[in-house]
DNA sequence: TTTTCATGTAACTTACATTATTACATGATG
DNA sequence: CATCATGTAATAATGTAAGTTACATGAAAA
């Protein structure tokens, strides 16, 4: 099973431009996924229609965000990119025939489906401010790091 | 993101299985998922590991069950599969050296985590014999309709 | 003891979904 | 009007899982 990694890049580099504070091209937002320019707009493109960032062509132009870190939650964005697959498993058939098969989908069904509320719940509990200040938190750490190399760096 | 079919069919598979009461061959068995024995062979290979079927070659040969459906588990299954990838979404990179993708990843982690947990536990709760029962019950209902034509079929 | 049947696996091929790339249209700025 | 940037369709490349083939192993029947 190859995973699906839109969630995670577009976070990153939707964080990348919010904390650049000015407008960004696509080409400079690749860079962050080492990835095509093309691939960036297509992800964005879900999220300009969701209202959560804005475009503008030509001269100077580039993505800015459209709305301040605390006013999206991980929800909004999961939801701006179509919602993607969340569960690698699967079923062969979806209205298979055979009661056997019936029952087995079902039992999965009531178990993923679960999970899949509780994910949506947490989803849209955590803001992108959240994980900023995880962020500012971090960068603190690595400074406090650097600023004292008689301490052996962490693992 | 194409999914994984294994856990459903095999699921699918082993429940034909115990429902047979004797050997079947993986031939047989490749018929319910329309697919090659070799198939069969390499999904079922884990759960011999595991201790849930026998396996008898030459003549007369073929797949058992080595333990009643009450004592397996939902989670002995997944497990002696070889405990597949649950999720779809991934990251892009697992250790990465950037501070905001690792609060990215730290978030879809906690996030991911728990959900998964939730899911193997579900999964520990619910026993072969669980959808057996289910099974028999779709079974009654499904007759029931046959014999009673005058009631238009559910839909 | 030889043939047949069945599993056990490795190696290879095919199918397919995702990602990456190319190409070109649209529109804004200098 | 040349340049820069997005918008998007079409195509190519890539990677994974599923399917297939081939052959070894072992057990039962003839």
């Amino acid at each position: 099973m190859k995973s699906d990694n839109k969630l995670s890049s577009i976070l990153h580099v939707i964080l990348h431009l919010a904390e650049h504070n000015q407008a960004m091209t696509s080409e400079t937002l690749a860079l962050y996924l080492k990835t095509n320019p093309v691939v960036i707009r297509r992800m964005m493109a879900g999220l300009r229609q969701a209202g959560l960032v804005v475009s503008v062509k030509g001269h100077g132009g580039g993505w800015t965000m459209a709305k301040p870190l605390e006013a999206i939650s991980l929800q909004d964005v999961y939801q701006a990119l179509g919602a993607p697959r969340l569960f690698a498993q699967g079923y062969r058939q979806e209205a298979p025939q055979c009661l056997i098969e019936q029952a087995v989908n079902a039992s999965l069904d009531s178990a993923f489906a679960a999970a899949e509320q509780q994910l949506l719940r947490k989803f849209g509990n955590v803001s992108l401010a959240d994980i900023a200040a995880d962020f500012a938190l971090r960068r603190q750490q690595h400074l406090a790091t650097l600023d004292s190399p008689q301490q052996p760096p962490q693992e």
